[in-house]
DNA sequence: GCCATTTTGAACTGATCGGTTCGATATTAG
DNA sequence: CTAATATCGAACCGATCAGTTCAAAATGGC
C-alpha cells in the first residue's frame, strides 16, 4: 500500500548535522541542508516545521549520541579516559570542528530559547561523566573545580580548533594540561 | 571652507565594535550597524568599502587597543597579572560577552582570508605577554606549554560567557586555575 | 492496471540582505 | 549671500533568505 518511505526522520538527522556543525545555524542555508541530506525542501518541511526546529533536533541527537559517553564511561574510570576525549572530541572529521554543542553557544542568542536549556543539560551530563572519572583518581584539588577547569579547557580547545593548529601541537597541549591536572 | 565631518573613521569602528562583537559578522545587518553608529548606510560605504571591511576594521581596532595589553605588562609580571586577565577579559560589558577575538574564530570561514592571519597575529601577540609572564615566576613545567593551556583556558571561559554562568562561579574557576598554575 | 502513498520539482511569496546612486539638505568659511 | 563640503534619506538593485503550495512523478501492494 502506496510508496515506501525514502529518508527517515533520524538519517535526515545525521546527515544535517555535520552542515550545522561546520557552518552554525545563521550561514546554514535550505540549499545546504536539501543537499547533505538528499531530501527535497518540501520533504524537509514534511517531516521538520522549520529550520530552527530542525536544528534542535540535531543539536539533541548529538548529545543524545554523541556526547562523550562512551569514552567517559570505560572501565576503568580515571584520568586516561578523560585524556582519551579531550583528544578525540574535537576532531571528528575535518568538517566538524570542535564540539557541536560548544560551537554552538556562540550563536545562543539568535536560536531558539530551548536550545540554551538543551546545551545546559549536556553540559551537566558531561560534567558527570567528568566528575565519576576525576573522583576516582581521589585528586587534592575539589572534584567539581577539576571538572570545570576540564570544561572550560575541553571548550577552549574546541573553538581553537578553528585555527586549524596541527595536530602534534594539540596534542602535546593536552598531555601538558592532563600532566597539570594529575598532580593537582 | 564646506561643512566640517561629524563622524570620524575611528568613532564608527568603536560603535561598531559592540555590535559585531554581539552578534558576529553574519549575524549583523546594515540597519543595526547605521543604528549603533549613528551614521547613514551612505556615509558607512564612504568610509568602508563593505561590511567585511568594517569588520575587519573593528577585528584590528580591536586587538590593537584592547588585548588585554595593558593588564599583562604592569609591573610587577607574574601570576597576578594572568589572573587579572583572565578576570577582566571575558566581561567588558552586559552585551559584550567573552573576547572579540575568539568570538571570531567561529565564524572564520565566510570571513576575509585576511581576518584569520589578523586573528593569528593577536593570538601571537597575546602568547608574547603570557610568556613573559610566565617566564617571571620560572614554574618547573615549560613555558610555553604553560602559555598554551592559559590561552585555551581563556577561549574557554571566553565562549562559556556566552552561557550566563554567575559571576562567583567564574571567579572562582578562575581562582581554582591559578591554583593549578602556580604549583605547576 | 489501479489505488495509496511518498517524493520531487518548480513556481511563488514576502522579507531581508548587502550595496549603489543621487538629489536634498545641512553646515561651515569667506 | 555664495561656494564648498558632509551627511542624509530614499529609491532602487539583484540576490538570497525561509517557507508554502501543488501538481506531476515515482513506487509500492493488490
Amino acid at each position: 500500500m502506496g510508496r515506501p518511505r525514502k529518508f527517515s526522520r533520524e538519517g535526515v538527522l545525521q546527515k544535517a548535522l555535520p552542515v550545522f556543525w561546520k557552518y552554525g545555524f545563521a550561514r546554514t542555508t535550505l540549499p545546504d541542508l536539501e543537499q547533505a541530506t538528499g531530501v527535497n525542501k518540501s520533504g524537509l518541511y514534511a517531516e521538520f516545521e522549520s529550520k530552527e526546529a530542525l536544528f534542535l533536533a540535531c543539536l539533541r541527537h548529538y548529545l543524545d549520541t554523541r556526547n562523550g559517553g562512551a569514552l567517559l564511561l570505560a572501565e576503568p574510570l580515571g584520568w586516561e579516559n578523560i585524556e582519551r576525549f579531550l583528544e578525540e572530541a574535537p576532531s571528528c572529521a575535518f568538517d566538524q570542528r570542535g564540539c557541536f554543542s560548544v560551537n554552538s553557544m556562540r550563536e545562543l542568542d539568535g536560536l531558539p530559547a530551548e536550545a540554551r536549556k538543551v546545551i545546559a543539560a549536556g553540559c551537566a551530563k558531561l560534567n558527570q561523566l567528568l566528575r565519576a572519572n576525576v573522583a576516582f583518581e581521589k585528586p587534592k584539588m575539589d572534584v567539581n573545580s577539576l571538572c570545570e577547569l576540564i570544561s572550560a579547557f575541553f571548550s577552549g580547545i574546541c573553538i581553537e580548533a578553528n585555527l586549524n593548529l596541527d595536530r602534534k601541537r594539540a596534542r602535546r597541549k593536552i598531555r601538558d594540561f592532563m600532566q597539570m591536572l594529575r598532580a593537582a
